[in-house]
DNA sequence: GTCTATAGAAAGATAGAC
DNA sequence: GTCTATCTTTCTATAGAC
């Protein structure tokens, strides 16, 4: 089916995001994104002029579209009831588990250039991330401890959905409640977050 | 040189820690990793099975060591005693940035086998990270809402390390002194966390 | 705008010698 | 316990046709 190259440019971005979302920049070949596409292999590098030109797009479209969705969600809203919004936002994107993957996979790939040397992506990755931090954080008001809070909450919950552990309210709890009650916890003695996959104690060893 | 097969296995794992941090699973090639412990590349297949299994023999030695540092750091101690020990621990674990990177080359490597059908490595790293997790939770008295935070201040850590940037004193203060406060911010106009690498302004686009 | 054919370079793993 | 040689597969990228 014949298309405009910024058309297939599109859905190879697309397709990038999904594929290198689950395997990573490594793990990933144009391959696998060409046929997702439904082109073949080599007509990627008339799309773009390499594997990393593609990751990088891949990467700006990930941020891009977590602002999408945060900016959305709290249209209007300032400072406290902007950061619950954003909070309750990010519960919907994780359904999305390619888009969270993704921003690992971003992470994990520029330290892997910068110690490799080639510092493209790495800058393009951080490049991104601030982007979406400052967005982020002027939305919620302006400030910075606030800004870090948030994400450190969206990054938790990355890595344990990244790993394949359930998400449950307590690490919502983090998003949404965290500051009418000072601290997440308390003295509640009730079900764990993680006794997941092992079923029974998985002793030491 | 000659050595012991248990021996040439402990440096193995060790340079593969090393290696697999910096380029993650499929980034990483056995003759990396050869190289670095100073042996033919086929020889690692007499010492293990497959690549997958030092992968996974990494991924253990990596969430072992974590706990080592914690455990020393914290011994004898309890509750917020240990969890503060803890967090202080930490800011001396984040100098080594491959401990550090091999963390969330962990969970990616999870989610990348897990997706692929293949949930070897993926069990292999829940395990892992359940463990450290459960003997953290603990020590620190045995309420999952705090360990919960702690872990989230760790994963935000490792995304901004793997990203290259520079960790500030408020990222610290989620781990030390944020009970003291409630919120890690207020109203302080200091210098932003995330301010580095673009010099000035990144504006959108 | 899109394909087939293919070059060229790794990479993981095996065989067999010493 | 360790190496060299090598098989086989896979992968990025190019060339050229339609």
């Amino acid at each position: 089916m014949r298309m405009s190259a910024e058309e297939r440019r599109e859905s190879v971005i697309r397709a990038a995001v999904t594929e290198f979302a689950r395997g990573g920049y490594h793990g990933t070949s144009t391959e696998a994104i060409a046929r997702r596409v439904g082109v073949s292999q080599p007509y990627l590098f008339r799309l773009f002029p390499s594997k990393q030109a593609i990751f990088i797009e891949a990467c700006r479209r990930c941020t891009e579209e977590v602002w999408q969705v945060f900016d959305r969600a709290s249209e209007g809203l300032s400072g406290e009831d902007a950061r619950r919004a954003m909070g309750l936002a990010y519960m919907e994107l994780v359904q999305d588990r390619d888009r969270i993957l993704m921003q690992m996979q971003m992470q994990v790939a520029a330290a892997n250039t910068d110690t490799a040397g080639d510092p493209e992506v790495g800058e393009a990755v951080r490049r991104a991330w601030f982007e979406l931090w400052e967005r982020v954080r002027i939305r919620m008001g302006g400030d910075h401890g606030q800004a870090t809070e948030f994400f450190g909450y969206g990054m938790l919950i990355n890595s344990l959905v990244a790993m394949g552990f359930p998400l449950d309210h307590r690490v919502w709890a983090g998003f949404g409640d965290e500051q009418t009650e000072g601290r997440t916890s308390g003295k509640t003695e009730e079900k764990t977050a993680q006794k997941t996959e092992q079923s029974t104690e998985p002793g030491p060893k």
